[in-house]
DNA sequence: TAATTTCATCGCAATATTACGATTATCGAG
DNA sequence: CTCGATAATCGTAATATTGCGATGAAATTA
C-alpha cells in the first residue's frame, strides 16, 4: 500500500520525519543554501538560479513555508522570501538532539 | 515528470538530501532510535516494536544500511544492527555545518 | 537430514512526490 | 483602466516511495 501510517508512530519520530523531509529534496536544499547566503531573495531569481520551472519552484518555496522554515513577504509584484530564525533554530536543536543520542559503545564492539 | 534531475544541483546538495531522506520517514527514524537506546537490536524485534510487516522493517534496514547509517552482523540466525559511529558523526557534522550557515539578520528585519 | 527460525528479496498494488504547462490573481507602470 | 511582470494555483503526467504477501536462502535445532 501507500504511505505511513503515521498513527503507528510516535509524535516525535513523525515530527523529525517531517522536518528531515524539507531537506530530502535537493531543489529545497539550494533553495534553503540560496537563502542563508542572499538573506533575501525572489522566485524568479531562484527560477534562473536552478534550472527548474517557476511553478516547480514555487512548489517547494510552498512546502518549506508550511514547514514554517521560511517565510515570504510581498515585495511590490515579488516575493521576498527568508530564512525563518524561530524555526530554524529549533529544527538545529531537534537534530542536535538527536545526534547527541548516540553513545559510543565504550566496552566491547558491537558490530 | 518525475524525481530530480540530480545533475542540475551541486553535489552537497544532492548529499544533503540523500542523507535527509533517511530520516524522512518515521518508521526509520524510530528504527534508528531504538538502535540508539539499545545500541543493539534484531529485525524481529523491531517488528513488535513498530506495527509494520517484517517485509517491510527490512526494506527500510536496507535504506539505512546502503547509506552506511547503520551495520548489520549476521548473528547465528538472527541480524544484528547498529549505527556506524563515523557515518554518524559525519552526517552530524554535515547539518551542524548547514545550520551554523545562518547568520541572525543584524541590520534591519529583512522580511 | 528434515523441520524451524530469521531475515532478505521479488513482484505487485497503493500512494506520494516531482515537474511543468496553462491559468489565475495581484501589483505597479503607463 | 489596460498592460506587463511576477508568483500562486490547478490539472495532469511521470516517477519514486511504501507496504506487504509470497518466496528464497542460510543457519540452528531436533
Amino acid at each position: 500500500m501507500g504511505l505511513s501510517k503515521s498513527d503507528l508512530f510516535s509524535k516525535e519520530h513523525n515530527e523529525i520525519a517531517a522536518l528531515a523531509r524539507a531537506f530530502a529534496h535537493p531543489a529545497r536544499v539550494a533553495i534553503v543554501f540560496h537563502l542563508l547566503e542572499t538573506k533575501d531573495c525572489i522566485n524568479g531569481e531562484l527560477v534562473l538560479e536552478l534550472g527548474l520551472a517557476q511553478a516547480t519552484i514555487s512548489q517547494h518555496l510552498r512546502e518549506l513555508k508550511e514547514l514554517e522554515i521560511i517565510r515570504g513577504t510581498i515585495e511590490g509584484t515579488k516575493m521576498s522570501y527568508c530564512i525563518n530564525p524561530d524555526k530554524w533554530f529549533e529544527i538545529k536543536q531537534v537534530f542536535d538532539t538527536m545526534f547527541d543520542q548516540f553513545e559510543q559503545p565504550t566496552d566491547g564492539d558491537c558490530c
